[in-house]
DNA sequence: CTTATAGGCAACCAAATGGTTGCATGTCAA
DNA sequence: TTGACATGCAACCATTTGGTTGCCTATAAG
């Protein structure tokens, strides 16, 4: 059966959240911004971009380095990739198959 | 500046739960099961089922057709495919660039 | 030394989420 | 027609989540 990995789990969730994608593009935009530069213009408090920034951490899609008294962050875009090639890419055999079923149920609906 | 698809975010969030996957997994195993099939050995009550394929249907991730008294679900792999083709892809370019900065960083740490 | 800047920590809060129970409806079968 | 089976709908509940405010610590700059 296969219980889906761990690791999985925590990047969907943590892709999960548009505030947290947003971080991710800023990251990707200009890697190694500080804690303030990527509070800059989103909407919301220093300690709720912490928050994502911990989440993103965790699912270990961002590391972190402190630097004297601020700290840069990384873009670690490897989750990212590990669920385009185990999880996603699952899906690329069905890609016509499914149209097909859906069809065919849709006609044999009026028997 | 982009603001990110409507549609991108619901499959995101729709995908962002373990027992989703699983129903997604289910249907890629065998496509056009019932309600009543979909519960089978899952440990929750079948509203709850409901739900989750109400959240996929509305992510336009399953199509169901009434055929009778039953419910029939339809995997749709098109909107996995966006994310893959739309999104995840394009992190690709910076697989090994992010890694370089990251150490580049670490080593800068101790001058 | 003093002060401004960058960040950490914790309590708190409203809303969303995942799940439940109870009951109503529609359809097939005897 | 009378059940039995498949699903729908709604209220309700506990926990998680995304966010806040308030305060504390550490480093850089004057």
């Amino acid at each position: 059966m296969s219980t889906e990995d761990e690791t999985v789990d925590g990047v969907f969730r943590a892709l999960a959240d548009r505030s947290r994608r947003a971080l991710l593009d800023a990251l990707f935009a200009r890697n190694g911004q500080t804690l303030s530069e990527l509070c800059a213009g989103r909407g919301m408090t220093r300690q709720a971009v912490t928050k994502h920034l911990g989440i993103l951490e965790s699912a270990n899609l961002v590391a972190s380095v402190k630097r004297g008294r601020e700290k840069l962050h990384y873009l670690n875009p490897a989750p990212i990739h590990e669920i385009g090639d185990r999880w996603i890419s699952k899906y690329e055999r069905t890609r016509l198959d499914a149209l097909f079923d859906l069809k065919k149920a849709l006609e044999s609906d009026n028997e």
